[in-house]
DNA sequence: CAATAATAGATAGCATGCTATGTATTGGAG
DNA sequence: CTCCAATACATAGCATGCTATCTATTATTG
């Protein structure tokens, strides 16, 4: 049962939502909430407005669980919503500038854990795995470009 | 962003619980709860008796977590929580009949769902995956024997 | 043997994910 | 220009996961 490959993927994927968890909780975050802080300063260093229909693409989630997260999120004022000038149907969401400020530290945190995972891994077996994961994925969905 | 690791660990999880979901809802099952009656199932084959302890143990999950998926497949008629006669703080855990009589089907599901994901990967690669999965999890918890 | 610690399970309350559905705005066809 | 479809987001209600805490039973220790 060890040699499952479906279960080996839930064990991996549960270790490593609780490894960002314990960081992010010092932070009044959950991991999923880091994610998207992340996600949403990376599109601002590129200058780019994002609005929740961009998130949901990104992270391949529903709108419900987008407007649930960013609820919590705004609660705490990690987030703005602004409506479009230019479509009234969308929001644009915002970083606050309390977010800014420990956005690097965000960064730095999501870099020591990926150095830990690939500790002992080389370069071969880095590529590999996300080679293997992807082509999995492709087998199950046949769409998708990513 | 599409070679982070993490993330793809991630869509693959849950590109997997949503090809999993698709059958068991057919069922009037969730897929959490479809993997937990094929380890009842295995189980019973062997001849071994189960508490929740075990399920929590085997899953690597919580007991508020094991006690709410088998109040649902209890509430279903899934299974049957009968008291230990040897230890009164344990509930051991029965399937019903009606479970017993499409558990082979669930069987046949889940080995369809590892054809799909493993088609076109060669020994070599079906290997490697779950050696790097193991391995990336060791990296974040060093201890489990598993 | 009595008192205490450890264990098994249940309950409350929360975040994250989902489907189904509702509302408001925009876009397009006639 | 009007109407209808499509799009963006919100809401309701559910399952799965969690932590914190409670109860009941068993095991241990003095």
């Amino acid at each position: 049962m060890s040699e499952d490959l479906i279960f080996n993927i839930r064990l991996a994927y549960f270790a490593l939502e609780k490894e960002k968890n314990i960081y992010f909780e010092k932070q009044n975050l959950t991991a999923s909430q880091g994610d998207l802080l992340l996600y949403l300063g990376f599109a601002e260093r590129q200058g780019k407005d994002v609005n929740q229909k961009d998130i949901e693409r990104y992270f391949k989630l529903t709108n419900p669980t987008i407007t649930g997260l960013l609820n919590r999120l705004e609660e705490k004022g990690f987030v703005e919503r602004r409506k479009s000038p230019v479509d009234g149907r969308t929001n644009l969401i915002h970083l606050t500038d309390q977010t800014r400020k420990v956005l690097d530290q965000f960064k730095r945190h999501k870099d020591r854990i990926d150095q830990k995972l690939y500790r002992d891994f080389n370069d071969d077996e880095r590529k590999q795995i996300i080679y293997l994961l992807k082509k999995l994925r492709a087998n199950l969905n046949p769409d998708q470009p990513r």
